[in-house]
DNA sequence: GTGAAAGCGCTAACAG
DNA sequence: CTGTTAGCGCTTTCAC
């Protein structure tokens, strides 16, 4: 058990009041006593007990951050990033991770708010007016990454932009048939349509705009759990090349894996893009075309905005775009 | 703010105990007060205050996780497990990322003893008396995973047999010459050998038991940061075919794209092998030779041994190993 | 400059 | 079965 500081008042002969004053650098102390105290809190390895410290401050100076899991690369980038501007400003995090759970995000929401956490960085899987209710009830400052939730802060890039870019892009290098694969869309209406899929929605919308927009183009979306072998049909049945233009660089890898499996080349027979730029792509063969995202950006600016949020300071705008850049690879 | 306990009895005309012993299912209360206080609770949307309830228990039901970083999939994979299994039993993990800084390794495990967490799971970057003595003097129960502290709890593979094996199995792929590849030990020696290496300091005894054992065998070990120069130079120089056995996974997959960017090819000119079968292998032509690590299991286990040690109930073995594998692959 | 006292919200031991 | 009381360790206000 560590001494605390009624101990090395009593030591020092002096009230918990003083050596309050001494430890915190606050003023009205001379300075032989805050010496003193100093010294004798070295000497008997005081260690402040920081629970007690947030109980009666009202703040844990820690925050919470909740995903789906560390395994997907942008997430655990993100929170590496989040750890140490957190850190740098004296807060600590605790993570968790929902699994793409509904009922289990919910607990940990809870469980982190009976914390006390001062604010939240989430990637929110739920969406709806309950889900923003419930968030709001907790009277914590939260800031989404990713999906989005109406009127709540976020920091993302832009997506819709950035997938109408894209598509633009491909289509610059040649394609005349684009097709988008994003598996999570299958999601879409389960459960009411709690499942929040913000993100990936911007992304198709954005890439159907220009499609759309541009009369001679064909488009497609790919849903599929199976678009590996969705992708191959299409690609045998039409003499036209397509390009797949994946919501993720797992997607385009899955598919780069899997039509190299099956015998059809990349880009000979079709073209590949992908979208976050993940840092393993420096070690895969044909070098994929992507969208860049600085994750550690997002991340730093989340836990900014969070900070202004908590200090009420400033009121930070409600959503922050971060650049994104298209980076060109040999896959198109 | 949420309503107390203390406000829950004003309302209900009762005392705080009597809130408390309804509130967290104790003995001793009738059900139709019992009743009552849960329905205010509901009714007010009462939330526990967890940094009041772990002062005065003396529990805060969190636990620190102190890593290098998250970036490197060895740790963002088991931080995953660590959270899973933590949160299964109640518990919430901070996570704090050192970059592999023996300062900031410091100051986080003492602030997350400031934060009072019930344990501690590690890969410690240091080692020696001084900073064994420091952590036993945190007073909280720590296991170690990947680097070892002796007299600390420990949770790994047995990393020694495990490079032996390897060793033994390139040795049976036909290579007469295998050569380390563990840029780490680099530091060995640095700052008065204040840095942890003891995991890559086993592989590379148990692969040096090997090869040194075998007396036809040649070996070598590079610690060079620029091993792929170092390795390219090693293979044009010697007629005979080299086995690169890499301390990680990422030290393989920089190897074979140097070796590609450089025209020699894998497994024709030379051999590869990795360490820890990292989930991004899956996605690597050629199929890289490794050992895999179940770091899901490392993690369940260091969590399950880090719960014995908090509960007190039975003492846990100093170390416990984790069953590895060797996986064949293209590369060798 | 320093001390005394009340309080943060919850828990636990004891008395009735 | 219920109430009272005394903490947990730190912070903060107010008086001296």
């Amino acid at each position: 058990m560590p001494i605390t500081t009624k101990q090395i008042a009593e030591i020092c002969h002096v009230s918990r009041g003083t050596v309050d004053r001494a430890l915190n650098g606050r003023a009205g102390i001379s300075s032989k006593t805050r010496e003193l105290i100093e010294e004798t809190a070295r000497k008997y390895n005081y260690r402040p007990h920081l629970l007690a410290s947030s109980l009666s401050r009202g703040k844990s100076m820690s925050i919470g951050v909740v995903f789906f899991d560390l395994k997907n690369r942008f997430f655990s980038q993100m929170s590496n990033a989040i750890s140490l501007a957190a850190r740098s400003r004296g807060y600590f995090t605790y993570i968790a991770v929902t699994e793409k759970d509904i009922e289990s995000e919910k607990q940990i929401l809870h469980n982190l708010a009976s914390r006390r956490v001062d604010g939240l960085i989430m990637l929110p899987i739920t969406q709806g007016k309950d889900f923003i209710r419930e968030l709001k009830e907790l009277e914590i400052p939260v800031v989404t990454v990713g999906n989005q939730l109406p009127g709540i802060h976020h920091v993302s890039i832009d997506e819709f932009r950035a997938a109408y870019d894209s598509a633009h892009y491909i289509s610059s290098a040649g394609y005349r048939r684009i097709c988008f694969v994003c598996p999570p869309l299958r999601k879409k209406g389960f459960l009411d349509g709690r499942y929040n899929l913000t993100s990936q929605e911007q992304r198709v919308q954005g890439f159907l705009a220009y499609t759309k927009k541009n009369s001679g183009m064909k488009y497609k979306v790919l849903t599929e759990k199976d678009f590996g072998a969705a992708a191959a049909e299409m690609i045998r049945k039409s003499k036209e090349k397509t390009a797949f233009f994946c919501s993720s660089d797992i997607y385009a890898l899955d598919l780069l894996k899997y039509l190299g499996d099956h015998l059809i080349s990349v880009p000979e027979d079709a073209g590949i893009m992908g979208f976050d730029n993940l840092d393993i792509l420096t070690y895969i063969k044909p070098r994929l075309a992507t969208v860049s995202v600085s994750i550690d950006e997002v991340g730093k600016k989340a836990m900014e905005t969070l900070v202004d949020l908590i200090s009420g300071a400033k009121k930070p705008g409600h959503t922050c775009y971060v650049p994104y850049q298209i980076c060109p690879g040999e896959t198109l």
